[in-house]
DNA sequence: TCGTTATTTCGCCAATTACCGAAATAATAC
DNA sequence: GTATTATTTCGGTAATTGGCGAAATAACGA
């Protein structure tokens, strides 16, 4: 879980999923919306696929990427976890 | 937001958390459960400060530290967009 | 095989980060 | 004011991180 939460530390790869949220997408155009040299966003999958917060497929010579939401109930419960919103709410000053 | 997701990205300020989660904390108190500098922690209180996920108080010559609530809902609204939970499911691959 | 396309890996760099010990600061008592 | 306690700030260090361009790799068609 350490490495979902480095993982969505940096802008870049929340943007990332953000986009596909919307659809599924290959690298290449996943890329066309960022100023950034292609390696640097590989770098950014690389890191979100570890994080299993993305998977991957290769279609010929592209590479697709899509969404792992399933990662996403262990983030919300990590996060849950954090803030006990799972538990009774404790005294505490805004 | 981009500060809450840095802040969250430190395993020993997630732990910090937790242990806020169950009651308020002097720094001294919350120094007793870390193989760290005292000087290191405070850089750690320091940033979850800035990121509205923690919030201070002088009692004399000791600092108090309690979680910030509210925060936890931003955070939340934040991981939902990421993820699209708020809105309909997206066809995507485990 | 060669040429092309799509993408990743590699090596380098500057900036950032987590850590430390020492110094400084804040609060209090005498 | 001095001494003590609690904590932060400061300066330094090693490791990590996000960025780049070039090279390498993967896939495909002729």
């Amino acid at each position: 879980m350490n490495e979902v939460f480095q993982a969505l530390s940096d802008p870049t790869r929340r943007e990332i999923l953000r986009l596909l949220r919307q659809r599924d997408m290959s690298a290449g155009e996943i890329a066309e919306s960022f100023p950034l040299a292609n390696s640097t966003l590989s770098g950014h999958f690389k890191t979100l696929k570890h994080s299993g917060l993305i998977v991957s497929e290769r279609s010929g010579t592209t590479i697709v990427y899509s969404l792992n939401v399933s990662a996403f109930e262990g983030m919300l419960a990590a996060v849950m976890e954090l803030f006990a919103m799972d538990e009774e709410p404790k005294e505490s000053k805004k």
